[in-house]
DNA sequence: CTAACACTTAAAGTATACTTGAAGTCAATA
DNA sequence: TATTGACTTCAAGTATACTTTAAGTGTTAG
C-alpha cells in the first residue's frame, strides 16, 4: 500500500503542517500511522479525507461540522440518514452561496465599471456617469 | 432628507446593532449624525454604504479591504487608479471563488449521490456502489 | 562526528470579526 | 412618578481556525 511522509502530503496539498496536526487533533483526520520513529505515515485513505475536507471547507462546512459528517461516516449503516440530512442541509447552503455570490459579484462589475466610466470621463474631461444609471444594471461583459 | 434611526436600520439588513457600531468604529461607516439626545441618525447615504458592505462583505472582502476602498472613494479623484486596481483584483477573486465553489459543489452533489445510493442498496439489499465510480462524475440533475 | 533536516509534543499565541457586559442617558407610556 | 425601551460608551470577552514557540528526537549528508 502506498503511503506518503508529512512533507509529501505538505506538498500535495499545500497546506501546511500545522494544519495537518490541526485536523489530527481535531479528529477529522483520523488513525494516523506512525514510523518506528514516531513519524506520521499518510495512506491513500487520508489523501482522500484530505480532499474531502478541503472540497467541504471550500463550501463553507465548520470543522465541526466535518467532525460530525465523518463521524457518521464510520457508521454508515447506522448513521445513513444523519448524513443524507447533512449533506442535503450542505447543498442547499451552496445552492444559496452561489445565488449570493453571483449577486455580489454583479456588484463589484458594476463599481468597477462606474470607476472605469469616471476615470474615462476624467481623461476626457466630460461629465462623470451617476451611480444611480448603474445601480440595476449587470455588466456580463466584463467577464472577459 | 430622508433620514433612518438604529432600528430601523437593524431592520432593513438585518444586522445587528452592535455591527453598526463596529462599522462605524472601524471606519467603513462614517459621518453618522446624531439627535439632539446623541442617538444615531443614518442617511439614504449610509444604507447605500452598508449595501456595499454587505456585497463587498459577500465577496469576502475584509474590513480592512473596506477601509482601504472607501478611504479611495473619499478621494476619487487623486486615487482612481487604486480604486480600479482595487475592484479588479477583487473582480478576480470572486472569479476564482466561483469556479472554486462549483468544484465544491459539486463534490457535495457526488457525496449526496453516493449516499443516497448507499440508502437505496441498503433497502433493496443490493451491493452497495463504490466511491470509485462517483469521484469524477457530475450530478447537475441534482440541482432540482 | 557533527551539522542539517524533518519531524515530535504541548501550550500559548494570533487574526478576524464581531459580541457582550456594565453603567448610564433620554423620551414616552402606564 | 416610575418603568420600559431604545439608545449611549468603553472595555472586555468570544468563536473559529489555525500558527507559533520551545524543547526535544531520530535520520541523513558531508
Amino acid at each position: 500500500m502506498r503511503t506518503y511522509t508529512m512533507k509529501e502530503v505538505v506538498e500535495m496539498f499545500g497546506l501546511p503542517a500545522s494544519t495537518l496536526r490541526y485536523y489530527e487533533e481535531m479528529g477529522i483526520l483520523t488513525n494516523v500511522g506512525r514510523t518506528a520513529a514516531n513519524q506520521r505515515i499518510y495512506t491513500e485513505g487520508h489523501v482522500g479525507r484530505l480532499k474531502s475536507i478541503c472540497c467541504f471547507k471550500g463550501t463553507g462546512m465548520s470543522i465541526a461540522k466535518l467532525q460530525e459528517f465523518f463521524s457518521y461516516e464510520e457508521q454508515e449503516a447506522e448513521h445513513i440518514d444523519d448524513i443524507l440530512n447533512l449533506l442535503t442541509g450542505q447543498k442547499e447552503e451552496v445552492v444559496k452561496q452561489l445565488e449570493q455570490l453571483r449577486q455580489d459579484f454583479e456588484h463589484v462589475k458594476r463599481k468597477l465599471r462606474y470607476y472605469s466610466d469616471i476615470k474615462a470621463a476624467m481623461e476626457a474631461g466630460t461629465p462623470h456617469p451617476d451611480w444611480t444609471d448603474y445601480r440595476n444594471r449587470t455588466f456580463e461583459e466584463e467577464n472577459k
